[in-house]
DNA sequence: GATGAATGAGTCTTCATTCAT
DNA sequence: CATGAATGAAGACTCATTCAT
């Protein structure tokens, strides 16, 4: 499915997955069908068969997408920081901003994680994510600024934390995602018991 | 659907649902067929129908069941202690060591949570094992034990950390359920930066 | 689909490959669709997937029961006259008959030789064909009735006269069954060149 | 659909007909799409639609062409042998060795017989097939060379026994067509039983 | 002449649910 | 209680054909 694609074709790819990923985060992945999709946006089901080979490879090409977008912003707000466990805070803020403007695209990686047939391009995906704070963290250590243990287990309890904190209090409750970001790196930083 | 069940008859019920929770546990609920369910117990179609009025429900008694036995579980653990923050981690070390005897029931967390269907029955559940926490919590505070922080925001990043530590490394690296309690108890206590 | 059929399942089967055998004959396997022959039976589509697993599956079926009914009314036929020759004869003739009567198999034969999916399977049904010919062929060998050349040629060549007057004669032009057998006799026996 | 073609353009015909030929032979008619053929040649669907009016249209005149390549074929080898029997037998030889050659065109054959679209064509220039060896034989009865039985009867049995056994031994064996083509013609004049 | 894009009816197949026995 | 049978809407996907550029 590698496609020539003129630009009105890249558009129209482009269309497909954004309407679709709306979709999927709306209904789920099983719920969605191919024939919403396609009467959703107006055109002929083959129009759907013209750019994907599949629903499942629309979907996967959602979710590396999504992921690669992600990390790109995660990146983009760490920018040279020097400072490890401030890359972690920075790290967590944008997650949290993104994520509260991509909510559909938190679902669709709650659908994956939720499906034996994405969970291993979801978990692949997310290994880089880890892979990322790893490094922080190992560094945080060397300096002393965290205590030493196990970096993945710490990447990803963060991880954990981020992404439960971001669905019940931005998604479930609309609260602000910066607000909810800063309750997210104090709890990461301190835990329960404050230092 | 509040048939009067002989022995015989909640024995049957009780085959049905834990064999139907580990198919769906294996192949999500969407992919599961109520005809891969009945034919996999050897029994007719008829059989189902008698004991669930839909596959639906079966699901959502499946997914209370699990919610009840889970708290149930943490309730016992804790007991009586006295002391708000020993419960807190008795809480998470016996939730860890169930999940990991009943990973299928993990999974069916996950299905309810990627499902609009079931996520409001997963939420009043969770809501349930929040509000213990919260409990907790709000005692620690007062006690000075724990930073004055919103509760609820605590409660759901234990949460969090606790859910995602146990599908990265007990589900997904088979490490023990004790010692990623540990873990998860150290990261919830002290965050990364130790006091 | 090892079902466990009842007497009417059994029945419901049986008008199934009848009706089915008939429309594909008609028109082809591929253009014969699985609508089609549910609807032309006036159940619904459903029924269908219970007896057979697949539109391919149940041309099988069809294929092999064809094969095996023409098999035991040529071993009928032949009963047990002793004189090989003779037994070619009467196979022969058999075959002829048994054709015009179900002349809805034969093309059935036919799609199949057509299909690269289905041509094993008549292959295995031809080759066990082959073989009952090639050993009357190798005892009338033996006795000095026929001349002594490779009896996989002779049986082959048999079959083409046979299956291509049936077709052209019996199926395009409507003659009799039985005289078409006598000229397939005749050619068969003494080919161009009279004795 | 006569357009006047540059030789360009025949030469692009050609090319998409000797293509779809083999694509035909390969996997039958309708399992073979247009879309199939012209990314297998590389081009785009309307170079397709430029030449042939319909997917129809393009094995039509596949068939016809074959049909008239194989005649040709015969008609050259009998060249002008006066032998009626003579002219028989190298008839034979020449389609067996033409259909060794070509022996996609002899699926191409296969799929027009089960196809009741084209069995009219194929019938078509079967008659002419038939006519020519008609022929032939009439004189051989006249000469006394031939028994004299219906004509029509001893050219059907005729093509029967070639293309059967080029099916079997030449192209599902492999043996070589100039002896296979003798065991044809050899069948063909004695039968089984020789004189 | 030729391409990528689009159409939409049609294909096979699945499945939750119901029913007769 | 339980089974085999049946329903029929819905699903993913295909494909001959047409069209705008």
């Amino acid at each position: 499915m590698n496609r020539q694609l003129t630009q009105r074709g890249r558009d129209r790819k482009r269309q497909l997955m954004d309407f679709a990923a709306h979709r999927f985060a709306d209904n789920g992945y099983h719920p969605t069908s191919v024939a919403e999709i396609v009467s959703g946006m107006g055109v002929g089901k083959g129009v759907f068969y013209w750019y994907f080979s599949s629903k499942e490879e629309l979907f996967l090409e959602i979710l590396r997408e999504a992921q690669h977008e992600l990390r790109k912003v995660q990146q983009q707000a760490i920018g040279d920081e020097p400072d490890p466990v401030r890359r972690i805070e920075l790290g967590i803020r944008a997650s949290m901003v993104w994520l509260a403007e991509h909510r559909h695209l938190f679902h669709v990686f709650q659908f994956a994680a939720a499906d034996e047939r994405f969970a291993p391009a979801l978990r692949r995906g997310q290994d880089v994510a880890v892979g990322d704070v790893v490094r922080h963290v190992k560094e945080a250590v060397v300096l002393g600024r965290v205590r030493d243990t196990d970096p993945q287990v710490l990447a990803h309890a963060i991880l954990g934390v981020t992404n439960n904190l971001a669905r019940t209090f931005i998604f479930e409750r609309g609260e602000d995602a910066a607000d909810v970001a800063e309750d997210a790196i104090a709890f990461c930083l301190h835990g329960l018991v404050d230092a």
